[in-house]
DNA sequence: ACTACCATTATTACCTGGTACTAATAGTAG
DNA sequence: CTACTATTAGTACCAGGTAATAATGGTAGT
């Protein structure tokens, strides 16, 4: 016996999570056993076959652009209480940096907090209609920032004013304050 | 003949771009044709078979992602004067609006209108540090939005004002006013 | 030492979705 | 009537498998 079944079996998962383009036949030279064993080891640990695995990196591909871009919140809601306060957190990924220093992009940090003050204002239709923003500190790939957003007013003309006020630990990193449009005037539900 | 060769062909061609996971045989059947037809037609047209063109989007997907969010400028520049003048335009795909009345979200025009900004400057290291913008119609899917950048002023800080306003047609749909932070003070290159 | 059991390997038939090639048929234009 | 094009048919072959059945080898229990 080469390597024991057990751990060839957990390392073959591996093998195979980071490169899903593997043949069995690669698989079994790798791992100096023959193809019939691959196959039985991914039968047991139900893991599919080549084609199966590359239509599923495939098809995966285009949630995963959706999820980015038609995220109503940008960052994940942790609190909301409606026309009043809400928080969420955004960990800065990779491509939501530049490349060249991994500071994260203003418009993404923009984006969390806009995000944000439209989903706070309870009303079918807001929309954001001015905005006032500083950016205090630079971000980092790996960091988590939370926003913090509250409303200030609720005028009468049917506008709402919305500060929001985003931290990476307890130092501010971003400061905005957003004026945002309702399209029913009353405030009360 | 069901339908002209001609014809045949580019709907195919946009038939497998719509949905590469299409077997010959699906193909054939909608086409009304044989498969060997469709295979004659894939030979002309260059497109690869079915698994390759799987594996094709499998593959990628990684660098795809990107595009989509690492972009370094959020529509197409179709000018640029660095330090001076830009200009991009970015259509407005319905991953970019609201579901539910399809106006684009508000930080996706902040997102171009920044990127342009930061763009405009010719430098390493450019950051927004304030941004004051104003929405002032709301942008609809389909449409197609036009950023005009410029230089208002270099200051002596390190800092530059840069003025964006975009617009659908002749109207005027964003203005904003970006401060951005440059990494080298001196203005020459 | 014999048996039971497990892991491994081998073999065979079959599947999908093709490529590559050759040949036959149908329809149309000159 | 012929030439040409489009289409269809058929065959051999391929990769990368599934499914099932059988043979081999080693190790543990008693």
């Amino acid at each position: 016996m080469r390597v024991p079944k057990k751990e060839r079996q957990t390392e073959l998962q591996h093998t195979i999570e980071q490169n899903p383009f593997i043949t069995d036949e690669a698989l079994a030279t790798h791992f100096n056993v023959s193809i019939q064993t691959i196959r039985l080891d991914r039968m047991e640990m139900k893991i599919p076959e080549l084609r199966e695995r590359i239509k599923h990196v495939a098809t995966e591909r285009l949630d995963d652009v959706r999820t980015l871009t038609e995220n109503e919140v940008i960052g994940d809601m942790i609190d909301l209480k409606l026309d009043t306060s809400a928080i969420s957190i955004l960990e800065i990924l990779p491509e939501h940096a530049f490349s060249r220093n991994a500071i994260a992009r203003g418009h993404i940090l923009f984006a969390q907090a806009n995000s944000l003050a439209i989903a706070l204002i309870d009303d079918e239709l807001a929309l954001t209609t001015k905005a006032n923003v500083q950016f205090t500190r630079s971000v980092h790939v790996g960091e988590r920032v939370v926003a913090k957003a509250f409303v200030s007013s609720h005028r009468q003309d049917g506008r709402s004013d919305i500060n929001v006020e985003s931290f990476v630990g307890d130092e501010c990193v971003f400061i905005g304050e957003f004026t945002v449009y309702r399209s029913s005037k009353e405030e009360s539900k």
